[in-house]
RNA sequence: GCGCCUGUAGCUCAGGGGAUAGAGCGCCGGCCUCCGGAGCCGGGUGCACAGGUUCGAUUCCUGUCAGGCGCACCA
């Protein structure tokens, strides 16, 4: 663990344990438990640099006034903590600790020694966890609610890897059921229109013009030798073709947004291995199966889902759910231990009943975790933009990233809350792609870069953390960088544990508005060369705390803009 | 009607049981011939409303109001 701040927070509250177990056997604090009190970093840096509500919390139970415990408390740590300069009671009753105001130099030799695993956190212990996201349907390309799962589940996936897991990205294909029905539809009518025969887009078909682009593909390639073919034959010949192309393009698109997965996974698999039916033979085994208007129904009312849902329709077919129970139970069968799903809002009425199907398959629903981000409102000339495929007109991901660029989108996506709704405006980030928060990020890290090149070409060399006296740096600016920067690993961790990447984004937004206060106030290259060492050390410890945050968001750290 | 998410500054949004609630955009005013001005510094009567829990609520709970999204033998 290379985590100060925590140490330190671990370090003070045992004293306090000890403290407060050491003066109840003195009789002077009664009470039969040690309350789950916090040692907290104050917001108002006038507080101390730790404090703790215990004594408020032991008011109560103690049958004392806050003030006098925390006298009590303070009066019975030890008193040979030569880390700790002052400790102070406050408030209602807090215990503001004051510590040697050098504490935070240690932080810049540490990031040094780990460089690019600075920030790495051991909360997972190895866990195996997966996390699925996109997951979009093979008949279209990718859009705005797509962009934000990419962004939002890659992030996270960097995030949990960071924090100490074995993460696996995977992309689930809706290569089944009645939506390749339509689309082969939809293919049909295109091609033959394009062969001059009348034919119309099924009104629940996709009339997006991707479709025509792949009839056309198809017509370059078999010419209209299918024209006369067997309807179910043309369909299927049409499907092959528009789904390798269609996939071919998500993955492409995927990974120009920086986004690559571990696997693939296809939903027609599923079916074709057995693995549906097995797993609702396994379902009617333990009785969460039953016939009703000759459709087989899950007991999801059994974990507390309002209703019970259709897994084979009258028909025979199996739905997309009976499909989507038995992935999940290929998930867990391959060993992971938590499964992660991103899912956009309008999936949210699927998170009960899944859970519900994990529970009858016997694993813990809390094993399962779903993601629920909110749709993305695209505003174009003040209007909202309709992403409907059906109508055809809405803006793809590859779009996005022509007219605003790769980091720039996955930042947008990435900074707000997955619960939170998302207004893009994208005259606005065309027009103004440079007053976009990440540039202020990517330029802190240029900036240091700059710095660097200047120093090289006066023949200097980055000293070792050995040779650096870091307690030169007692400026109010070069302080609160280096305090900034032992937050990295808490903010992992806190990232890692709320599934919430815009806590990075945040914070690399803090740490360059940091460094640039601190470059605007002082030099980093003076006469000085002492304090031109540790100055140097110290931004270069910035740079790598900024490059590994922002690797954690999939955005580059460039050494020139 | 039922369920999920959201109501924080003019706008878009962070934050979060504590001691003085933040950023970006926009607006106004400044920045030393010096490491990159995509920067810095200064300027703010804002947590929808009403109850409850708590030593302490903007944060948790309940209700009301408002917006979004669901409630298929679609996926």
């Amino acid at each position: 663990m290379f985590d100060i701040v925590e140490e330190i927070r671990v370090g003070l509250a045992h004293l306090l344990v000890g403290a407060l177990k050491a003066a109840g056997e003195k009789n002077m604090i009664k009470v039969d438990r040690v309350p789950d009190f916090t040692v907290e970093v104050p917001r108002e840096k006038e507080h101390g640099d730790f404090a703790t509500n215990l004594a408020m919390l032991l008011a109560k139970p103690a049958r004392m006034a806050p003030r006098k415990i925390a006298e009590i408390l303070v009066q019975t740590l030890p008193r040979d903590l030569a880390w700790v300069e002052k400790i102070e009671i406050a408030g209602p009753g807090f215990i503001n600790f004051y510590l040697q105001r050098d504490w935070v130099h240690q932080v810049i030799p540490r990031i040094i020694e780990k460089s690019e695993n600075y920030g790495r956190v051991k909360l997972g212990n190895g866990q195996r966890v997966q996390v699925e996201f996109v997951s979009a349907n093979p008949t279209g390309l990718l859009h705005m609610g797509n962009a934000r799962g990419a962004a939002l589940g890659d992030s996270i996936a960097s995030i949990l890897d960071f924090a100490g897991y074995d993460v696996t990205r995977e992309f689930y294909i809706n290569d089944a059921g009645n939506q390749m029905e339509k689309f082969g539809l939809s293919l049909e009518a295109r091609y033959l229109q394009l062969l001059g025969n009348e034919a119309q887009v099924p009104e629940d078909g996709y009339h997006g013009e991707d479709i025509i682009d792949s009839a056309r593909g198809f017509l370059a390639l078999e010419g209209d030798r299918y024209l006369a073919a067997d309807p179910q034959e043309r369909r299927s010949a049409l499907v092959k073709y528009a789904l390798a192309e269609k996939l071919g393009a998500i993955k492409k698109v995927l990974a120009d947004f920086g986004v690559h997965y571990d696997v693939w996974f296809s939903e027609q698999t599923l079916h074709d291995s057995g693995e549906v039916q097995a797993t609702l033979d396994y379902l009617k085994e333990k009785g969460y199966i039953y016939e009703k208007d000759q459709a087989l129904w899950f007991k999801a009312t059994s974990f507390g889902v309002e209703k019970d849902e259709v897994v084979v329709r009258a028909n025979g077919i199996p739905t997309y759910f009976a499909a989507d129970i038995a992935y999940h139970r290929n998930k867990f069968r391959r060993g992971f231990e938590r499964v992660i799903n991103i899912w956009g809002a309008d999936h949210h009425g699927h998170v009960a009943r899944m859970k519900g199907a994990v529970a009858a398959l016997g694993y813990d629903p809390a094993a399962l975790e779903v993601v629920i981000m909110q749709l993305v409102r695209l505003y174009k000339g003040g209007e909202i933009v309709r992403m409907s495929k059906r109508t055809g007109q809405f803006v793809t991901l590859e779009e996005l990233l022509e007219e605003v660029g790769r980091d720039a989108a996955r930042y947008f996506f990435v900074m707000r809350s997955p619960d939170s709704h998302l207004d893009f405006d994208l005259d606005l980030a065309k027009s103004e792609s440079n007053d976009n928060p990440v540039y202020y990020i990517q330029y802190a890290h240029a900036r240091i870069c700059s710095i660097f090149r200047q120093f090289a070409e006066q023949g200097g060399e980055l000293p070792q953390p050995s040779a650096v006296n870091f307690k030169l740096l007692q400026e109010e600016y070069e302080l609160a960088l280096a305090r900034k920067l032992a937050d990295f690993p808490g903010e992992v961790a806190a990232a890692a544990q709320n599934l919430a990447p815009q806590r990075i984004a945040r914070y690399l937004h803090e740490l360059a508005g940091l460094l640039h206060s601190f470059y605007n106030s002082h030099r980093v290259i003076t006469s000085d060369r002492e304090l031109t060492k540790a100055r140097l050390l110290l931004v270069e410890a910035t740079r790598i705390t900024l490059k590994n945050g922002l690797g954690l968001l999939g955005l580059t750290a460039p050494e020139r803009m």
